[in-house]
DNA sequence: TCCATTGTTTGATGATAAACGAAGCGTCGA
DNA sequence: TCGACGCTTCGTTTATCATCAAACAATGGA
């Protein structure tokens, strides 16, 4: 087989790929860039999460979504821009301009929002990297993943803000760890200490939760708290 | 069902269409923005001529491309420039940008091509409008497509260039009509004189024949020859 | 008018693949 | 160590679809 017909093969291969309604809900649901448990996206495909397992299966094999295991998850994601992109010049076939794709993670989102019950985002980055300039957190080595210590400098900031270090440290789950950040490729701050933070900001009204998306928003309040408690200049 | 279903629907089925082998080739094959013929494309395909009606009429359903009766033939093109785009997008994603689909005729086929053994291309609908503007063929009415006759203008003429009209007349083929140029979107002319023009462009080297595609080129002394005999200005 | 060419439609067949449940494998938290 | 949970793999069923030959329709030329 010459090299042509085989590069039309590879592309009939991935036109395929998408070419089934679940696939592409998954591909949908995953085109703002950020990352999707097996679970989730069997949901979003509705259909069951073993024929949702071997959809994503087919996708990675075809380069569409790339996966990364983290504890008990498997975060699914779009592979790169160029699969975004292709999606959108196909919707332009479908029903005209009627609907346009966002290709990348929507600014309200990729500034702040919760990661479960912690900060994630532009602010969530930031946040991390500061904490650990300051020495509030240092890292400590594990197999798996970036766990943190809190240092007698992080204790002491920490019940400033009202936090129990102690209680936290007692919570059956993990104290403190660096959670891959999605629209950053960073870490911030997850675990204990990253909800007790949320909690706080959240209290204090630094940060409100907008209603129906994960999106935070910070309060002017907040902007100040922020520089002046930890230095940061958002 | 909501809207954003619906679209999802919509553009896994028009991915569905490209994701097959025979009709990706297909696609493929009228990207240049040539008009083919169902045999011809089921040749590309490399099926046979009922399977390839089958796969033409999916992509037409689909809105991929359409399809013009002519005469005995039905010539099936690309319906725009959207689905060069879409398929170019595609083609990133395999094998990189290993090898670029081109959306448009190419600038050399689009200037001066063979289609059959006639010309095509801005050549031939330039000679053909001015073949008309200076009376050596005439428009006669017919219920299928454009008849053209030989006026005593054009007899002379022809004659000069040393094309035998009256053999041209007998052979079983069409005499003169016009001949859609799909990347002028207008007619050039076919059939046995366009044919025989040809001949005599090739013969005193008006224009050369390139290897491997449908290309001509136009020589220096086809531009003075067309320019003196024809008044064109290319 | 007749025949060759071109192209589509139909029907049958075989291959592909999408779906699910059950079972298996790891990881996390108690 | 022991479930609970998340996810994958396996095996089976079902439905879809690509394929071709044969029949049919339309056109052009002799």
């Amino acid at each position: 087989m010459d090299a042509e017909a085989q590069a039309d093969l590879a592309l009939s291969r991935i036109a395929a790929a998408m070419g089934e309604p679940a696939r592409l809900r998954i591909l949908h649901c995953l085109l703002d860039g950020h990352a999707r448990t097996s679970t989730e996206l069997a949901a979003v495909a509705e259909v069951s999460p073993s024929t949702a397992s071997v959809h994503l299966n087919r996708l990675r094999s075809e380069s569409l979504i790339k996966v990364s295991a983290q504890g008990k998850h498997r975060y699914y994601r779009l592979q790169g821009g160029e699969v975004a992109r292709a999606l959108e010049a196909l919707s332009v076939l479908a029903g005209g301009a009627r609907r346009r794709f966002v290709p990348s993670t929507p600014v309200y989102l990729r500034f702040a929002r919760t990661c479960y019950d912690h900060m994630a985002g532009t602010l969530g980055v930031s946040l991390h990297d500061q904490l650990l300039s300051l020495r509030w957190i240092a890292e400590i080595h594990n197999r798996r993943g970036h766990l943190y210590q809190v240092t007698s400098y992080g204790l002491e900031g920490l019940m400033g803000l009202g936090i129990d270090v102690a209680a936290a440290r007692n919570l059956h789950r993990r104290f403190a760890f660096g959670c891959m950040d999605w629209s950053e490729r960073r870490a911030h701050l997850g675990g204990a200490i990253g909800a007790a933070l949320l909690k706080v900001a959240l209290k204090r009204k630094w940060v409100v939760q907008e209603v129906g998306n994960r999106a935070l928003s910070l309060t002017s309040l907040g902007h100040r708290e922020i520089h002046n408690r930890f230095g940061l200049q958002l």
